[in-house]
DNA sequence: TGTACATCAGTGAACGCGCGTTCACTGATGTAC
DNA sequence: TGTACATCAGTGAACGCGCGTTCACTGATGTAC
């Protein structure tokens, strides 16, 4: 899982480089090891000797994506003050994050919805503590401060991710979405739902 | 797909129950064709002979789901005049559903997310036109009434449904909300989103 | 009402294919003296 | 600096298993006269 030699590293990242183009191009059900191996030019026991399994692939790969998109949040929210502007970074990097690497954010809403995630929500809850903390930090903060009205956090995570989820996911699959408009119009809508 | 004796419509809806059990326990990668023939004692053939393929029946399935759920909106809203008490009938009729219907919303959203559905959201959209006009109609006269912001109408859904689906898929996969009170609290924060 | 016939519904053994995984092995890298 | 050794990284043929799908067939149902 952690190699100790630098090129291990390379052969890892490359399999899930390989692996996201597989997911993107073919979906989940195209994520096999042949695939992996013709694509990345590993060989099977390489890829084994790195992630174990197939699964264990696709996990990487699900916390990699989820771990860029928390740092970019994360790092974009500790340049706010206020909860108003707060919500403007949340959205905006969230809806850049999703133009930028449409792959990876395409991963992520099917991810946290399938089968296997569902059971491991915990699991990937706890390897992503370090990001998750200071989102739950700020938005702790920002409630005790009076900016926020005081609903139960996953109804305030609700209501304030679940429009740009939804945003993300239309442009994603449909495409008809204005994302600048979007960026533009959505902090304060979302803002007026969840203020006090 | 359209059976012309009444007992072949009585088997096609077995296999859809049984499909929908096994996504329920082992998700979408354990609806294979010798699960749904174990489950449903119907015989390979016969599935063929009413669904041509598994992926029809995954098709079929996703499809009696959406229009279950559509229904129930649609009637709901019906009932209503003002885009207020709109917003709160669909808010509490999703929820509902989701309570009452687990799996069949576990299905939907995760089937709105994966590759195939993507591909196929046209056709899906298409074959439930009839379920979708009227909502479609109600956005449109609701908004010509000046009671809704006007915003595309991409944006109005996602900030409509996002928090409602948000919630539900925290309470299918975590189960740390409380829907009576998500269903108290949620129309209000959403209509004051979406009001002029 | 009875019969002949077409169509629909259903069976289940058999098929080949591609899947995930293993393993005995070679080569590369780092370390200790 | 050189050598010996342990560990890490990587190979790819081989494995068996379960998958989706087919097809020749039987039985049930509806229809026309």
């Amino acid at each position: 899982m952690s190699p100790k030699q630098q090129r291990g590293e390379a052969t890892a990242e490359q399999v899930l480089d390989s692996a996201l183009g597989i997911y993107a191009v073919s979906g989940e059900a195209g994520l096999t090891v042949g695939a992996i191996t013709r694509a990345s030019r590993v060989s099977a026991g390489s890829v084994y000797h790195h992630f174990g399994s197939l699964q264990g692939v696709h996990n990487a790969l699900a916390l990699r994506c989820l771990g860029r998109l928390l740092d970019a949040v994360v790092a974009d929210l500790g340049r706010t003050t206020d909860a108003r502007s707060g919500v403007r970074a949340i959205v905006r990097t969230y809806l850049d994050f999703v133009q930028t690497r449409p792959d990876e954010a395409r991963l992520l809403h099917s991810a946290t919805a399938d089968h296997e995630s569902m059971a491991q929500a915990g699991r990937i809850r706890d390897s992503q503590e370090a990001r998750l903390a200071p989102l739950a930090l700020w938005v702790r903060g920002r409630r005790e401060a009076g900016e926020i009205t005081s609903l139960p956090a996953p109804v305030i995570e609700a209501l304030v991710l679940g429009p740009v989820i939804a945003v993300a996911r239309r442009w994603l699959s449909v495409g008809d979405v204005d994302m600048k408009e979007a960026a533009r119009v959505l902090p304060d809508r979302i803002w007026c739902s969840i203020s006090p």
